[in-house]
DNA sequence: CCGAATTTTTGATCTGGATCAACCATTCGC
DNA sequence: GCGAATGGTTGATCCAGATCAAAAATTCGG
């Protein structure tokens, strides 16, 4: 692995307070991958045999059960996915797989479990990690159960145009048809979703979105703490 | 506190491994109340002064957005909840209001913060417990989006009926409409599953329940241990 | 650059489950 | 033991979103 990605990685919350032996431990069985978008990383119901960290890009967990598939969430940098499975030695419960283009660590669980118990730095950076995907699990049930689709989109929008630099226009980095599954809805639906929301000031032109009228979609989509923000 | 309750606790997985000491100074600042049916114990949004336990009766957690209201989970004897939030020191992400007449334990959040970082045993269930509950939410929100009412009260038929020894005919122990609550519907859709069930064999007297032809009701709900096994 | 494959959009229809409204069946307080 | 409250069932209707079908737009390999 490269210094500086070494570097970055140290710099992690999860990293940062632990002892530098236990650190250099860890990172001597762990390796750094480039994927390209759609590659299938890990499938449930195998051991978990990795700690995954997406250092850039993002990653969809799903999850399959006769024939019929749903997405559970969306992971971005700088965040660890199947950390629960890896802490209790248990099979997967989701499959992952890449959004877009995504660099990925991935460091083999049973030295993620032996540190955990030697190292007590790093047992609590575990801990408040696990307890921030918890709560995460928990905003997206909020955000599915409460929201109309037309709402989910709104929020999703708003979320973000803030993580993209706050301007009135920006990207969408993916498909709408991935956006359409990470929001819980079919690709037909986004489509009318995003009519729905032009009485609101929302313009698209392909995969940039344009948000006219701040302060509308705002009243409309109710952006809530409690659901929206994924820092706390 | 009575002792029986003070032993009840420390039997729970939470609480078994850590040193006497500290499971005593945990115990010295926490209290145990009763409450009514219906008594909101916490709101979403204030902060997480204390860890609360459920000693008997039970609770519902749900959230509420823009006027609408959602069960999220409901919590029985002997378990936890919040865990998460007192971990983090963050506002809660869901109210809580007894279903019943409850007798609830709670421990000052900063107390538990304390002993967390004193005693490696308690962090090590801490985490433990927390990545089961990472995973029943998981579970749950499976159950949900991957299956209809009638498939999730097959399943959840099936559970309970291993749960109560195997026989062929058990015992509901909840009524109907906190049941429906539970499996995410209505009182008048569970009513309505229920019949829907008939077909596979499924036969209800009040709240007893009778699975007269089990090969086809597992064909039926077509269990996984990805769902619907609690213990992994 | 061109034709084919893939997305996206639009329209029509269907469906699972919620809601509303009655009507039975228990349970409980007096 | 009786009326009232609460819980459970049944039926009718409604709604968000899924599904199906087909046209329009975009992407991509050669």
């Amino acid at each position: 692995m490269p210094a500086s990605e070494y570097q970055d990685i140290r710099k992690l919350d999860l990293f940062a307070q632990m002892s530098d032996d236990h650190f250099t431990s860890l990172m001597r069985g762990a390796y750094v991958q480039n994927f390209p978008a759609q590659i299938e990383l890990i499938t449930e119901g195998e051991p978990s045999d990795f700690l995954h960290i997406v250092i850039s890009g993002s990653v969809d967990l799903f999850s399959i059960w006769n024939g019929r598939e749903t997405s559970m969430a969306t992971v971005r940098p700088i965040s660890t996915f199947i950390l629960a499975a890896t802490i209790n030695d248990a099979p997967y419960l989701m499959s992952a797989r890449t959004l877009e283009k995504s660099r990925i660590a991935l460091i083999p669980s049973q030295d993620v479990r032996a540190i955990f118990d030697a190292d007590s730095n790093f047992a609590r950076a575990i801990v408040t990690e696990l307890a921030k995907c918890y709560r995460s699990v928990i905003k997206a049930q909020k955000d599915l159960k409460l929201r109309t689709s037309l709402e989910r989109l709104a929020n999703y929008l708003l979320r973000k145009q803030r993580n993209a630099g706050g301007g009135a226009a920006f990207e969408l980095n993916y498909e709408k048809r991935r956006l359409a599954s990470v929001l819980g809805m079919t690709p037909e639906n986004l489509s009318r979703a995003f009519k729905g929301l032009q009485p609101y000031g929302v313009t698209v032109t392909g995969t940039r979105i344009s948000i006219d009228n701040q302060a509308d979609l705002v009243r409309f989509a109710k952006p809530n703490p409690l659901i929206d923000d994924f820092s706390t």
